[in-house]
DNA sequence: CTTTTGATCGTCT
DNA sequence: GACGATCAAAAGC
């Protein structure tokens, strides 16, 4: 997996790609791409931030962020140092270490557990202060994996560039999100 | 079934 | 000081 490329391109490569976490694997089933200077919904749009300065860098990292002052989002950082670009992660199917997952998600259906970003980053046990993660195999990895059939659309959640379609999923994968219900093909 | 609202806080203006 | 790349529960129909 090449992930020196902006993420528009890296986004829906990631489908059916295993991302593994402290002993929990997630495969990914729903993505969005998020670009820095020229992406007026990216948070990397005006310029490089404490917060942010991790999509500055290198590809294959983790960029964690707090959302709505509840919510860990994750996202995989791609494209070449110097270029903000990452791949936000927005659903998944868990395919290791559910116990651990249960614990911090509780008893819900099985394809919710890892449905939607904030869910996703909740599974997976990561916060803000785990941003900057590096996929290097010390606590986490990405192995790439067969895709099904990918359609994409508008991204979901945000209020600038709302019809830019780079959001990408797995269709017929049951932990995709697409929330709130709108936009079904 | 659809729409509204409460929770909760770091970040940037 | 306002506002989110959200979620689940409650209220409205």
């Amino acid at each position: 997996m090449d992930l020196d490329r902006p993420a528009r391109f890296v986004a829906p490569d990631l489908l059916g790609a295993v991302l593994t976490v402290d002993g929990v694997g997630i495969r990914v089933t729903e993505v969005e791409a998020y670009e820095g200077e020229a992406d007026p919904a990216s948070h990397a749009w005006r310029g490089m931030t404490p917060r942010n300065a991790v999509m500055f860098g290198k590809a294959g990292r983790l960029y964690v962020y707090l959302s709505y002052g509840i919510h860990s989002c994750v996202n995989i950082v791609c494209d070449v140092e110097g270029r903000a670009s990452a791949v936000l992660l927005r659903a998944g199917e868990v395919v290791a270490g559910e116990e651990a997952v249960r614990v911090r998600r509780g008893r819900v259906p099985y394809a919710r557990l890892a449905s939607g970003p904030g869910n996703l980053g909740s599974a997976l046990g990561l916060t803000a202060t785990d941003s900057g993660l590096a996929l290097d195999g010390v606590r986490a990895t990405v192995v790439a994996g067969p895709a099904g059939h990918i359609m994409s659309g508008p991204r979901v959640g945000i209020s600038r560039a709302a019809d830019t379609p780079w959001r990408f999923w797995l269709v017929g994968e049951p932990s995709v999100s697409g929330y709130p219900r709108s936009a079904r093909a």
